[in-house]
DNA sequence: ACTGAAAGGCAGCCGTT
DNA sequence: AACGGCTGCCTTTCAGT
């Protein structure tokens, strides 16, 4: 399975997927005027290789729930490979860490966290992140609105 | 089109979806134990309602090209109804803007700016959003790697 | 509100160039 | 590497409970 050069057929196919999963081979064939078996051939290597790492529906979560978000900035005491990994994977386990960055200059991380209210982000903080020994300080960013998040990359 | 209460079926859909939203009909219906009809139609009034906003393959950007990545952290000199707002629409329509959060404290907006490399997000920060009459100070942190960014919410 | 069956269309596979 | 045909499965619809 190795990596593939891609060619302007398969960004075109990139660039529909991102926009709407759910185009049918038969549409994207139409659109990129090539027959329908190329195009199934391209996704099915595109996903095969990695290049589409999965296919999902977006949730307006604000129609199903009320949420309360935040961006906390995370300073480490400790910059060894091995505590930045351990600090990621910690994150990685936990679905209300959406988001995790590292970052360059005054913080270390930052995180986007998902919860139900204000007290249980207090609590998750504390009991998850604000314990590990080679946390240092946090300062938290806090949500009004989310106006944009695309998932689409430009191509 | 008035906006339904949800209930565990309509639930369970949403969190199967948000993981994998190529799961057939069929495979939904058998995991909830009930009629593929059922499924289908409860998914088409999901997204009639806006619930599910879209379907969309999540591309795996590292391996198509590189990229810079920057979070502007964006502070107004007017916190007017109007400022907020014509702020949010600029930002809406750059596709290298790819998420714009509303934010408490120090700063007013953070936002997630995707370009080729550093000069062109220099230059697109002076050009498009530094420029803005309504726009004080911007400070911003770069990244260095992204080790999460998942799209499912906990339901 | 939920089910089951029937019809059309699409995806996946294979043979051909 | 790209195309077209074939088969089986999925989606979609509709009648029924």
């Amino acid at each position: 399975m190795r990596a593939r050069e891609l060619d302007e057929i398969d960004i075109e196919i990139l660039r529909m997927l991102q926009r709407d999963g759910s185009m049918t081979y038969k549409e994207i064939a139409y659109s990129l005027k090539k027959s329908m078996s190329l195009i199934a051939d391209r996704i099915r290597l595109l996903k095969m290789n990695g290049f589409i790492k999965a296919t999902v529906a977006l949730v307006d979560i604000n129609k199903v729930k009320s949420l309360f978000v935040a961006f906390p900035h995370v300073q480490l005491n400790n910059h060894g490979e091995d505590t930045l990994n351990q600090f990621q994977n910690e994150m990685m386990q936990y679905e209300e860490v959406m988001e995790c960055y590292h970052l360059t200059g005054h913080f270390d991380f930052m995180l986007k966290i998902v919860m139900p209210d204000m007290n249980s982000y207090n609590t998750f903080l504390r009991e998850n992140i604000g314990r590990l020994p080679y946390v240092g300080s946090i300062q938290s960013f806090l949500m009004l609105s989310e106006s944009k998040h695309s998932t689409a990359y430009k191509l």
